[in-house]
DNA sequence: TTCTGTATGTCGCCCAGCGGACAGCATAAG
DNA sequence: CTTATGCTGTCCGCTGGGCGACATACAGAA
């Protein structure tokens, strides 16, 4: 097994779109520079829950390191992951911005290094820094975006086009290119997939594997190395 | 089907809900003076678009009487229908705080008028605006909710489930308490109901048919009425 | 009035894919 | 090492609901 994973990933094909929510770097060295100041650092291991649906939800997160998974719980025990947040990503925004209670549940899918700062003094901050506060705006509306195109996913697609499009989207904010081709080494299981797309683990099995019979992609455990790149072309890369 | 969801319910005459995302009320007077001042009124009449999907999109418009369709175009001539806006309601924002060229349409379900404010403008507004910066945060973050539910839904739900769980959703804010049953008085066709929750025309018209007989509403001619309220209690009315 | 377009109601075929079952594997723990 | 736990691969029967094909109903235009 190749361990080639740790160091920082090189940048995909568009470094501006793998950036777009990274708030973090995006935003200028002094308000970037405050908000560690007054943030507070938490870590969490692998499967360590960092807030859930029903807690109060007074808190905004920026990850530093590791990864992150934002899901809803539905009934019968089922999930549904609405999406993933990588270093420099903020999360727990929209909670506190609207109030009411967080609705989403958060885990580390690694072990992750996360800022944290409470509602008042985010909101006294965003208050005190319009640049800081377009920036968010500007996450949120991408967010905004990234879920309407899965909605419309599940709504026109079928299990197929669905999966296909998913890896798209996520090759397209986190692939690195190798050669002619993309690699794609979050670790999602096939269940994760299935939560993602609303469809079930087996179906995603099979239609993982006819896709690498067609010739379209690779899959060496959990590495997902796409072999036509001009299929990146056909989505939206945000 | 339904089961009794353990959860704070809200009420449909919840009024906070309802003016959930009237930015034009929930603002300052002074700020919803100053943008009225530096907007554009526009009118436009039933099934006018105001705007479409690819195109550049530097304007963000306030509703300010009618109703409004957000959808996203999909292969295959079809439609989703990502929400509706009344009056009050912001939209355009995602494209403008983000760049990038519209990717919904847009259009008047009846006659409607809008102000439209240049993006230029709108950003000047939020950089000297904080409170309204962060009500537009708001209005964000509560169509992020709105949207996850959405999903959701679609991921866990059967037809019937999600056509009465979207209907229970567009009562929370669009309902009218009309002695004991709540009346939704959009002029939704079974087709654009379907185009919400992802299934066809011929479900909706049976399964609302279903509904029907089982006692749980009534339809007159696009009007519905919900004749068990205690079913509002469960769902998030956000 | 008739014509035209759009919305609703109903039926039946049929297939994508859900869900149960089980057999490899593979990583972690003992 | 062995056992335990979790993930992957595969088969298959059953069914929800997509889709085509009507008939009907109503409203506006001519």
């Amino acid at each position: 097994m190749e361990k080639a994973h740790p160091g920082k990933a090189k940048s995909a094909s568009n470094h501006a779109a793998q950036t777009q929510t990274d708030v973090l770097a995006r935003m200028s060295a002094q308000d970037a520079d405050y908000l560690r100041s007054i943030a507070q650092i938490q870590r969490f291991a692998k499967n360590d829950l960092i807030f859930h649906a029903g807690a109060l939800g007074k808190q905004v997160y920026f990850l530093r390191s590791g990864r992150i998974k934002i899901y809803q719980p539905a009934n019968g025990g089922k999930e549904v992951i609405l999406w993933f947040c990588f270093p420099g990503d903020m999360f727990g925004m929209a909670e506190v911005a609207q109030g009411g209670g967080r609705v989403v549940n958060a885990v580390a899918c690694e072990s992750s290094e996360v800022m944290c700062v409470t509602q008042a003094q985010f909101e006294d901050f965003l208050r005190t820094h319009p640049d800081a506060s377009l920036l968010v705006m500007q996450v949120l509306s991408c967010r905004l975006r990234t879920l309407s195109d899965v909605i419309v996913n599940l709504v026109n697609d079928d299990a197929q086009t669905r999966i296909m499009k998913l890896i798209l989207r996520l090759s397209a904010r986190h692939g690195v290119r190798v050669e002619k081709d993309i690699y794609l080494s979050l670790d999602l299981t096939h269940q994760e997939i299935a939560d993602m797309v609303g469809t079930t683990r087996q179906t995603v099995t099979s239609v993982l594997g006819q896709l690498q019979r067609r010739g379209l992609m690779r899959l060496e455990n959990r590495r997902i190395l796409i072999q036509s790149p001009e299929l990146l072309g056909t989505i939206n890369p945000i």
